[in-house]
RNA sequence: GGGCGAUUAGCUCAGUUGGUUAGAGCGCGUCAUUUACACUGACGAUGCCGAGGGUUCGAAUCCUUCAUCGCCCACCA
């Protein structure tokens, strides 16, 4: 018997040299597969941020998707996990101006290119380092094929898109409203905001004879228009166009009433005015009766000279001094002080999103949106779990134009030339352009980046080399793409609507969403709740197949997942059963020759025919993703059929004085043994791997490459 | 305001197209045993499958109403 067995498993001891042996060996490259016979199946790794560690969430991906590769390779498939990582943008660079902070120093006072360059050495060091604990993981990607989202090529793929986009009419540079985060100074998509419920104070305010009311004084000061429904009957007396001359914050104004339809007459008085340069509503009332537009508030959330005595002041001192002014002259009705609104928030840092109309660069989705619907619902991408498919497909219906532009450093810069004059863009991949062709002004190099999104929206087939490489032929479209829930708009749907806007085709056939991963008490995990759990710590602990089988086990796709130290503990006791078996089984068969005997009917007959039925279930559930059931499925049988039944009965045919008794039993121990190896190698590949290893009469030296059992 | 999902053992969750007595892990109880494995084995307890109504020979599963929780989307100042 092998040395070996003597110890028991120790995953520290095995896992790096397992993977190594690999990962020489070429085995995750699918150009190692030369049966020209080989159907393709391909998994493109989601871009990992390059700005930190390796989180439980990454262990889920990296542990789903190896399943997935593993049991593909395994089927003989030419598979290829094309693995990446992302620079990440807008995450990245607040990862950074957090660092600056605890420094003392702030992004504001960097000059852009050496701020650049600094999140470039941050973003490699990290690299390298999530990189060797995906290996640890035991992913088996081809890292031959690695690409990073700032890669010279896939910049390239990105920026022919963009032009593409321009010159047919997709993506047009327009004077629009955007979200923007004073804190940040950025502008945002619609998808960086989050809303957020708020208590706040609802003013009602005298303009001439109506009443208006609002929870944003500070905003009012160029309001010179009043806004009713056509319908209302109680302002049947009041025209369109009518002027009306009333007394305002700083003065005498002229107001102008518009009817439009927009107005609800059941809110307030149903009289409003209007502040369209930050408020997509008024903006949209503005746009419709070609209203001028008057900006309040700076990019910093200061009033301008509009204000009069307010200007230079933050918003967040003027508005209470607005309202004192107010009350003095005897313009504030009454002030309901429980209003219960919903506020637009930065994502990252919560503070209030200012609207401004600013000069960008937009996408136009409706086309791009109506093509992947056309797609969706005809059933050609498989959502799991499938009410995914509803909720994008409400999404792409309700579709607004996606602002791409970012005033961050850290992304792809956009291609692209401004006119200082009218602020007209013009795309310039190879750097031309001089005049600007609306007006004749002096062009200037527009410093803002990519959405990060709009890059990575590119990713299936930007990273296999689109459109000429052999890669972007033998793999594209993909098999699967496999990611987190809450990325369904962001990056999924942009995927296949930029997909097929691209290529023509749908970049992966199955889009399967995990959950997101808890804590033990299904709380999210947080830095500041001091609740994470880090995978590598599992790992090092209880070993990665543990953790592999643990992650999978009782997780269904969609759901979260409580990941529980006891749970991952659990199935490092079942790695060390796997282990005894092993050595039960070999050490009892070490006579055994390999040969197939004349089975003991109605014992070892009837064995074998169960066992091909789990085969049988564990196959058709690893077919329809459900990897929870697989894997529970061959926990159960591998303990408390194979363990505590199977091998407890043999210990008894095993002393038969009948040979052909003996023979058939060890026949029987080996058969299930290497087949059980199969079954769970795509789930626990290290153990599986060093069992094998120690295995006589083998088909294949490496269980990675062997074949799945039929 | 609209949409989606959940509700099953003390805890975390499975339960595929409706079909015997509703399952797993952890936890709990009793017993056994130095064994391939104490990271062990055998046995066991715990369920009005959120509530009401309906369809059916038969419902945890299908329909309907309600309750509670969670998530997503949304331009009512």
């Amino acid at each position: 018997m092998n040395d070996i067995f003597l110890k028991p498993y120790n995953p520290k001891e095995t896992e790096d040299k397992i993977y190594k042996t690999w990962e020489d060996g070429g085995f995750f490259n699918p150009d190692k597969n030369t049966n020209p016979e080989a159907k393709p199946f391909t998994i493109i790794m989601p871009p990992t941020n390059a700005n930190g560690s390796l989180h439980a969430g990454h262990g889920l991906v990296m542990t789903i998707e190896d399943i997935m590769v593993r049991y593909k390779r395994m089927q003989g498939f030419k598979t290829l996990w094309l693995p990446g990582l992302d620079h990440a943008g807008f995450e990245t660079q607040v990862v950074y101006e957090k660092k600056l902070e605890k420094e003392g120093r702030t992004r504001f006072d960097i000059e852009p290119k050496k701020l650049y360059e600094e999140i470039m050495d941050f973003t490699l060091i990290n690299s390298s380092n999530i990189k060797s604990q995906i290996r640890k993981i035991g992913a088996s990607c081809d890292w031959s094929r690695e690409k990073f989202t700032l890669d010279d090529g896939i910049v390239k793929i990105v920026y022919k898109t963009f032009k593409k986009m321009f010159d047919d009419g997709l993506v047009y540079r327009g004077n629009r409203i955007v979200s923007w985060c004073p804190k940040h100074q950025t502008s945002f998509s619609d998808l960086e905001i989050e809303d957020e419920e708020r208590v706040d104070k609802l003013y009602y305010l005298k303009y001439g004879p109506f009443i208006i009311s609002t929870s944003r004084p500070e905003t009012k000061f160029g309001d010179k228009y009043v806004v009713m429904h056509p319908a209302d009957k109680r302002y049947s007396k009041y025209t369109n166009g009518q002027k009306i001359d009333l007394e305002w914050i700083n003065g005498p104004i002229t107001a102008t009433v518009i009817k439009d339809e927009a107005i609800d007459m059941e809110f307030g008085t149903g009289v409003m005015t209007i502040t369209p340069w930050h408020d997509l509503v008024d903006f949209g009332i503005a746009e419709r009766h070609g209203l001028e537009k008057e900006q309040i508030i700076d990019e910093k959330g200061k009033l301008l000279p509009i204000a009069g005595e307010f200007a230079g002041q933050h918003i967040s001192k003027a508005r209470a001094l607005i309202i004192e002014k107010l009350q003095t002259k005897g313009l504030v009705e009454k002030i309901d002080e429980n209003y219960k609104h919903v506020v637009r928030t930065c994502y990252k840092c919560r503070t209030i999103i200012e609207p401004q109309i600013k000069n960008q660069w937009f996408v136009k989705m409706k086309p791009l949106a109506e093509k992947a619907l056309e797609k969706i619902n005809s059933n050609e991408i498989r959502y799991i779990p499938e009410h995914y498919k509803k909720i994008t497909v409400h999404w792409l219906e309700n579709i607004m134009d996606w602002n791409i532009s970012r005033q961050i450093v850290w992304g792809i810069p956009i291609p692209a030339k401004i006119c200082t004059v009218c602020g007209d863009g013009i795309v310039d991949l190879d750097n031309k352009e001089i005049k600007c062709k609306k007006c004749g002004g002096e062009l200037r190099q527009d410093t803002d980046t990519f959405d990060t999104w709009f890059s990575s929206g590119q990713w299936p087939y930007a990273s296999l080399g689109f459109p000429d490489s052999k890669d972007f032929k033998t793999f594209y479209p993909t098999d699967v793409m496999e990611t987190a829930g809450d990325l369904v708009f962001f990056w999924v749907s942009r995927m296949i609507m930029l997909g097929l806007y691209n290529t023509g085709k749908i970049p992966f056939k199955t889009v399967y969403f995990h959950g997101m991963v808890l804590d033990a008490k299904g709380q999210k995990m947080s830095k500041s709740k001091g609740n994470v759990i880090d995978p590598m710590i599992l790992t090092e602990k209880f070993g990665t197949d543990a953790f592999r089988i643990g992650m999978v086990i009782g997780n269904t796709p969609g759901t979260s997942l409580a990941l529980a130290e006891d749970k991952i503990k659990a199935y490092k006791h079942f790695a060390n059963k796997i282990w005894n078996i092993a050595r039960f089984v070999l050490s009892n068969t070490e006579q055994y020759k390999g040969e197939k005997p004349e089975l003991i009917l109605g014992s070892d007959k009837i064995i074998l025919d169960e066992f091909q039925s789990l085969i049988v279930g564990v196959t058709k559930d690893m077919d329809n993703f459900k990897f929870y059931l697989a894997a529970e499925k061959l926990y159960g049988y591998v303990w408390h059929t194979f363990a505590d039944k199977i091998i407890e009965e043999s210990k008894v045919k095993l002393q038969d004085s009948n040979a052909s008794v003996v023979t058939s039993t060890q026949y029987m121990l080996r058969y299930i043994l290497e087949n059980s190896l199969k079954l769970l190698h795509p789930f626990m590949p290290f153990i599986t791997e060093e069992i094998w290893s120690h295995m006589p009469h083998k088909e294949t030296k490496l269980l990675i490459v062997t074949s799945w059992p039929k």
